[in-house]
DNA sequence: CCGCAATACTTCGTGATATGATGTATTGCG
DNA sequence: CGCAATACATCATATCACGAAGTATTGCGG
């Protein structure tokens, strides 16, 4: 998929793949490749970026000798998910736009 | 509309709003207004890309005593627009992803 | 006739950000 | 013993939307 139709989803893409639960970076990657596929470099930046936007919080915590970290969603995270719903709105008007059927000249 | 979302659409809006037939830079910003808004340093920066992309062409004609750049869509532009389609097939999806209800824990 | 909005396009600096490359460290399988 | 999978981090780079500022003309209201 183009790069810059990415951009914005990424975002809320990890904020869905956690608003059902506490996960962590390596299972969201996973969970989300059949969808959007993302470096693991990516990821963690944006997990950093939402973290420090208040939308979800971290806690480390060890599993199988390994420290994970779980990342939980905050209201502030529902919320820009919430958000994102009425911005698709938007998205879909211009969708129609792009799509339409010339009706010029 | 948040930024990053829109980064992926203003290409193709500067070519859907060509496709019909040729137009010029302060037309295109004053017919995307309702449905996506940009600054004019943004859309001649976008024509410019499409254009050195082979997206457009443009030639340069007197109108009103002012100079005037007319753009034309390429095939190029159009399979790039016809690109857009399928790749809106995968945003489809992602967007199912991002509003499924919680099928977790 | 003066000023200002509209028309029309350009250039420059800045901030945001996705990504590849690279590194660290552990577990478990063949 | 080696390699894939698990798990996370850092850095440099390239792309790009945008505000600010500039240039230049037309036409209208006062």
């Amino acid at each position: 998929m183009d790069i810059q139709l990415k951009r914005g989803l990424l975002d809320v893409c990890v904020l869905a793949a956690i608003k059902d639960g506490e996960s962590y970076g390596y299972r969201i990657i996973k969970e989300m490749k059949p969808y959007l596929e993302m470096s693991e470099s990516t990821l963690y930046t944006i997990l950093k970026r939402l973290e420090g936007a208040g939308m979800l919080t971290v806690r480390t915590a060890e599993h199988d000798g390994r420290l994970r970290k779980y990342y939980n969603i905050t209201d502030r995270g529902r919320a820009r998910l919430a958000e994102f719903q009425e911005e698709w709105k938007e998205i879909m008007t211009v969708y129609r736009f792009v799509t339409r059927e010339g009706n010029r000249e």
